[in-house]
Parts: C-alpha cells; structure tokens; sequence
DNA sequence: GTTATATTTAGCAACACATCAAAATAATAA
DNA sequence: TTATTATTTTGATGTGTTGCTAAATATAAC
C-alpha cells in the first residue's frame, strides 16, 4: 500500500482528527482524558490511538497504569501546518477546548474514577 | 461535519490518490484516460471524481462528450506540496506515469474506441 | 500473593464505502 | 430525427470501519 494513505485514512476519522487537534494544542494526553473529551468508549478510542500510531502520527509513552500519546516527530510538517490552520476554526474542536482544559484542571484520578462511575449506573 | 474531513476523506483512498498523483503532473485529464491509468469500471472512477470534486480538490470541465479534470485552485496548498514529495516516491505512481504518457501520446478517440471493444469481450 | 484499575484486545452489530453491470443523461454525428 | 457514445447515476454485492460490551493484559496498591 502507498505510505501515504496510512496517514490519510489515520485522518479519515472525526474522531481521530479531534484527538490530533487535541494533541496540537496539549504536548502530551492520557487516554482518560482523551475519551472523556471524545465521549467514547475506552476500547473504541484506544484502537483510534491505534491507527494513528500505526501511521506513525502519535507515540505512546507508559506511565504506571496510564499511557499517554503526543504527536510524532515524524508527523508529517506540511500537514500539521495544514491542519494546525484548518482545525482552529472548527466549531466542536472549540468545544473540545474547552472541555479538555476542565478535564486537565481536575485530578486524573478523579477522572478516572468518575469514568468508572458512569459505566456502572450505565450498565 | 468538519470542513477538513471532506478533504482527508477524499484522500483516503489508494485510486483517488493515483489520481490526484496524475494531475500533478498533468494540467489536465479526461476521465477516459483515468480510467485507463486505473483500469477501473468508468462508472467506479465518475463516482471518484465526485467524491475529490465535493472536496474542492478537483474542477471540471466540459469539452463536447467528454469531461476534463484539473487540480482545482482551492486545493490546500500544504497539502498539496506534501502529496507531490510523498507520491512521486511511490512505486505504484511511477508505474502509472508510464502508463499514462503512453495513454496521453495515444489518440483519444482510439482510447475510448479500446475501452469500448474491451467492455464487450468481457461481457 | 490478592485486589483494584487503566488500557488493550476480541467478538459482534450497524453503518459506510468500493466496485461492477446496466440503465439513464447529455452531447455529437449521420 | 435517429444512432453513437462519453459520462453519470442506480441497484446490488462484498468488504471495511466504527461503535459497544466483555474478556484479557499489565501495572500498582494492599
């Protein structure tokens, strides 16, 4: 397959898009605090983080029990210039902003414990 | 939806890619010369030259029958200058070239006359 | 060791997408 | 007008992707 579709299709994704948006603007996120701005299951964005790995747009670094991911070196320049002007102006990634500043303010083990609190009553 | 989704999206396919490789290099293709550089049904790379077209990444226009494409002037800059440093090292997009100048040097009415014969053998 | 817990992996349902063949369109040629 | 013909649209089919829940993994706390 073209190398570059790897990171192509890794961009395909709103999803995965808002998380590198996230990551342009925050050096490094958990993957708790990821889901919790995404909203999504632990699972489902862990494989997101995946695919971006897998294209090598994002590294992981193990911290205990938590991992978290930052923008690749290799990450390819141009696009990041690219997509650093595109994604500023667009109104979720706005949002997200937001709601990733109060997510970092408050503790991570909080967090994760609120996470492990709404799957219960969910469930 | 995203406004940059609709260009990623575009470009997460293995024959839109070809394409835009191609109209890098060429000012200007009709969709019977991509197809025979894809060597997909017709109707399969209309529908790709719509999907590149809804993202803003391609013009086009009519001359009689037949339909040109072009790179359009709203295709993001960045992007572009990174896809013509990524594709022109791809294996496949150098075996497309050759095909392609032998399809260009060809007339264009023979070419369609050959797609045409082909369609009925295989029928 | 055992328990708790953050992340990943597996299995599955729903949806989206690529492809082809064939019908429909739009434009030329006779 | 009628016949050709390049392209687009439609309908059907197979494949890929996203999402969830639940099980598995890896690490820390007890």
């Amino acid at each position: 397959m073209i190398m570059t579709l790897y990171v192509t299709k890794a961009l395909s994704d709103g999803n995965r898009l808002r998380t590198v948006a996230a990551l342009l603007e925050h050096d490094e996120l958990c993957v708790c605090q990821i889901t919790e701005m995404l909203g999504l299951a632990p699972g489902t964005v862990s494989r997101h983080m995946g695919v971006l790995q897998n294209a090598r747009l994002v590294e992981s670094r193990k911290d205990g029990r938590w991992v978290h991911y930052r923008l690749s070196g290799s990450f390819p320049i141009l696009v990041r210039q690219w997509l650093a002007q595109e994604l500023s102006q667009a109104g979720v990634i706005a949002e997200d902003r937001v709601k990733l500043d109060a997510v970092i303010a408050a503790d991570r083990e909080d967090l994760c414990r609120s996470q492990r609190k709404r799957k219960c009553h969910s469930g």
